[in-house]
DNA sequence: GAGTTTGAAACT
DNA sequence: CAGTTTCAAACTC
């Protein structure tokens, strides 16, 4: 895995968020808390955003666990679920809760997150007994106000999993293992940790585990078991798996160190939403795997932490179902909204960050969040609406991230906005129960199905991904209860992945994928698979669910339009906006190469001229399929070419280098030209001249600078000439004889003398800077000159038609 | 607008 | 990894 170094993640736009950049942290770096969250806790949690990456390591010696997450709830009342905390190798975590919960996120969770590595030392099997009591203390579910605290999360070797087996009802002992900790139903119901391979007993912990499997495993914690809950079973594919209809609400928290060479450490807190509608048996046997990035504090710089990554070998376990991260700037953020899928059978690949979140599960992603802003989870009331049962929704404005969980299978409408690179995607829950109701009409049914996260008590902003201060267009806001998961960070990006088609053939490596991509489930697909959709597609309009940012609350719409505004290579939100994406033309390769500029940049094709287009939701199966290839051939296809250079190299460079031959470089056909940035010593371009110092350059740019100029004079020079015409001929007509015979004298008035002679100078310098001879400049000049008369006389012959034609 | 040139991407 | 082919954009006329 390669190290994104923190200068070049600041470097990286936002939208192009380096997937590995997520997983990897550079240790370097002091490690900030990936998840602020400040609940309205009452129990200090030790703030960890300042500690370095290296303490992030997650050792079996309790002083240095720094997994610690705190998950508070207003009421910290210790119950014996609370030692059925398990820590896995891999620190997968899952808490998931019963709708009505409350799940609060404290800043220490993401600060722990932050600072967990994905180091080999993670994958270790014994667990030491003060990560345990570590996790045992902070964590803390009251059943009263249905709040979890997980203070910290530690992983630890499964070897020592046994040890607090007395103070834990559940322990990981494998590597690998996954702390599910799932519903926070009702009080004094008890917190099951399940093992995927073992039958889950609510209640009853269990210990045991094949010490030396090297498969993680996800620990289910079961606090207030419902008769709904499944348990949630982790495959040795890197997948989490659960057995649940019902709503799941995730937040993971991955970080990736540069040592870091085995899987990386997950935080999966899931909070199981129970649908009425679903019936215990008919609860589906998804899997649910979350993957969250969550995104670094603006101050803290490209923190990034990895949810977990599911390695189980049940049979429920989807292996191709893992959430593509898109490549993506180091404060994204990925959120993964259900998924299903009926079976797995196919290993993933160590390097993806695979997500499998079991159909009509919400995962609820926590973003990192600055220490000022807490994160706030919470349940709000289940006023669901059926007919939308709130799809996912990913709120998050520079400084929240809030992400509403899709009730059942959403489908995904693409929809471009012309003009702007960014694509979105409208999220068409498919209703499973009676749901052809109108989005807007909130039905009672739904209300467990999608229980809504409300971060915060207070108004929540959500936005959809993610760039700070875009506008986001509103329908039909609902209201705060409404079912969605929102959890509020301080995070500026967010990535939402939707389950899609079944597409378990595909398992594309989604560590790099497209920039902003977003998995979303395919249209009219079935359960399972995810559709790849660039994130700026993450925008619901109309009569799908939406996630609205507003400064004062969030509410979900029926018909809200968000744009997310993620700056692309380098270009802000504004300037990528402002540039039209230009259409491609592609014939041959059905956008789905790297040949298109639209598939390259993560986008769908709009009003482009290309023929056989493949770059569409309608061919998602294909464009999931183009995208593995172009990441199997090359990883980092989808990052941005032009980076920051080596350490010490301020300039910007292409990452490749450019090859050119026949251009000098001095052409478009140069990547480095077109990028506007010299050629480096890593390209392998032949008689380059676009360098500091090359004449030519140097010409070539004061030519194009010169000619930019001129342009834009003359431009200006006769749009005010047409304008002072223009009001020329609005005025009042002077007296004007029968005849009209002096009447274009009339309009040649200051004004128009003003521009006729700015155009005559014009012409002047133009002829002068082609060194034209004397001669040629006065030809030119009175050429204009003539241009200009002409222009004048035939305004005021017009005007003195329309002066006739109603008898002035 | 058609044809050519160019170099990245894809392929072998 | 190198050579070749394919492809679409850039460029020229």
């Amino acid at each position: 895995m390669d190290v994104v170094s923190p200068e070049l993640n600041s470097l990286l736009p936002d939208e192009i968020m380096d997937t590995e950049a997520i997983e990897v942290v550079p240790h370097s770096q002091p490690v900030s808390a990936m998840v602020q969250s400040e609940a309205s806790v009452d129990t200090p949690v030790p703030m960890e955003t300042d500690t370095p990456a290296e303490n992030l390591k997650v050792c079996p010696d309790a002083t240095s666990v720094k997994l610690a997450q705190t998950l508070s709830t207003s009421i910290s009342t210790p119950t014996p679920t609370d030692s059925a905390l398990g820590i896995s190798s891999e620190s997968h975590v899952l808490i998931s809760g019963s709708p009505s919960s409350l799940l609060t996120l404290k800043p220490a969770l993401s600060i722990s997150t932050a600072t967990t590595k994905t180091t080999d030392s993670v994958t270790a099997t014994t667990v030491s007994t003060s990560g345990l009591q570590k996790l045992q203390a902070p964590f803390t579910i009251s059943p009263a106000n249905h709040q979890i605290i997980l203070n910290k999360v530690a992983s630890s070797q499964a070897t020592e999993a046994t040890k607090p087996a007395e103070t834990l009802q559940q322990v990981i002992k494998q590597d690998g293992q996954k702390l599910l900790v799932t519903t926070i139903g009702k009080p004094g119901q008890p917190i099951v940790l399940q093992l995927p391979h073992m039958t889950s007993k609510p209640g009853a912990s269990q210990t045991s585990g094949d010490l030396k499997s090297p498969v993680p495993h996800f620990k289910v914690l079961t606090i207030g078991g419902r008769s709904e809950l499944k348990p949630v079973v982790g495959s040795p594919a890197n997948q989490l798996t659960t057995v649940q209809a019902q709503q799941l609400k995730a937040v993971q928290i991955a970080k990736k160190t540069p040592v870091s060479s085995g899987t990386p450490i997950k935080f999966i807190i899931t909070k199981t939403v129970n649908s009425k509608s679903l019936s215990p048996q008919t609860s589906v046997p998804p899997v649910i795997a979350g993957r969250v990035v969550t995104q670094n504090s603006p101050v803290v710089p490209a923190r990034t932490i990895t949810l977990s990554e599911p390695h189980n070998s049940s049979l429920q376990s989807i292996p191709g179902k893992k959430i593509a991260i898109s490549p993506l700037k180091t404060p994204s953020k990925v959120t993964v909204v259900s998924v299903a899928s009926p079976t797995s059978n196919s290993s993933q690949k160590s390097v993806a960050l695979p997500v499998n979140v079991a159909l009509g599960q919400q995962i609820l992603t926590v973003q990192q969040t600055t220490p000022v802003s807490p994160v706030k989870v919470a349940t709000s009331q289940p006023t669901v609406q059926n007919i939308k049962p709130v799809p996912s929704v990913t709120v998050g404005s520079s400084q929240f991230k809030t992400i509403i969980p899709l009730a059942t299978q959403p489908t995904v409408q693409q929809i471009q906005v012309p003009g702007s690179r960014f694509h979105y995607v409208r999220l068409v829950t498919a209703t499973t129960a009676s749901s052809t109701g109108q989005p807007s009409a909130p039905s009672t049914s739904s209300i467990q199905t999608a229980k809504p996260v409300v971060v915060g008590t207070g108004p929540v902003r959500m936005s959809v991904p993610i760039v700070p201060a875009q506008t986001v267009k509103q329908v039909a806001p609902k209201p705060l209860t409404s079912s969605a998961q929102v959890l509020t960070t301080t995070q500026t990006q967010q990535r939402l992945i939707m389950p899609a088609t079944p597409l378990q053939q595909i398992q594309p490596n989604f560590t790099n994928l497209p920039p902003g991509t977003v998995l979303a489930p395919a249209p009219g697909s079935g359960n399972v698979g995810y559709a790849v959709v660039p994130a700026q597609y993450v925008t619901q309009l109309q009569q799908s669910q939406f996630v609205t940012l507003s400064s004062s609350g969030f509410t979900t719409s029926s018909s809200v339009q968000t744009q997310a505004r993620l700056p692309l290579n380098g270009l802000t939100p504004a300037e990528s906006t402002s540039r039209q994406r230009k259409p491609c033309n592609c014939t041959k390769s059905q956008c789905l190469k790297l040949y298109c500029d639209c598939f390259a940049n993560g986008e769908f094709c709009n009003n482009c001229n290309c023929n056989n287009c493949f770059n569409n939701l309608e061919h998602e199966t294909e464009r999931l399929k183009a995208i593995k290839t172009c990441l199997d051939r090359n990883p980092e296809a989808f990052k941005p070419k032009i980076g920051k250079g080596k350490e010490g190299e301020s300039e910007r460079r292409h990452s490749k280098g450019c090859n050119c031959k026949r251009s000098g470089c001095l052409k478009n056909y140069c990547e480095c030209y077109e990028a506007k940035i010299m050629c480096s010593s890593i390209c392998k371009c032949i008689g380059c001249k676009n360098f500091e110092e090359s004449p030519e350059r140097k010409t070539l740019m004061h030519l194009a600078d010169a000619a930019e100029v001129r342009v834009q004079q003359q431009t200006a020079a006769k749009t005010k000439l047409s304008s002072q015409i223009s009001d020329l001929l609005m005025r009042p007509t002077p007296v004007i004889s029968s005849g009209g015979g002096r009447m274009p004298y009339t309009f040649v008035t200051k004004e128009v003398l003003e521009a006729t002679c700015e155009c005559l100078l014009e012409q002047a310098k133009k002829a002068e800077q082609t060194h034209q001879p004397q001669a040629e400049v006065e030809r030119l000049i009175l050429e204009e000159f003539g241009h200009c008369l002409m222009s004048i006389i035939s305004s005021a012959g017009k005007a003195k038609a329309d002066c006739a034609s109603i008898n002035c």
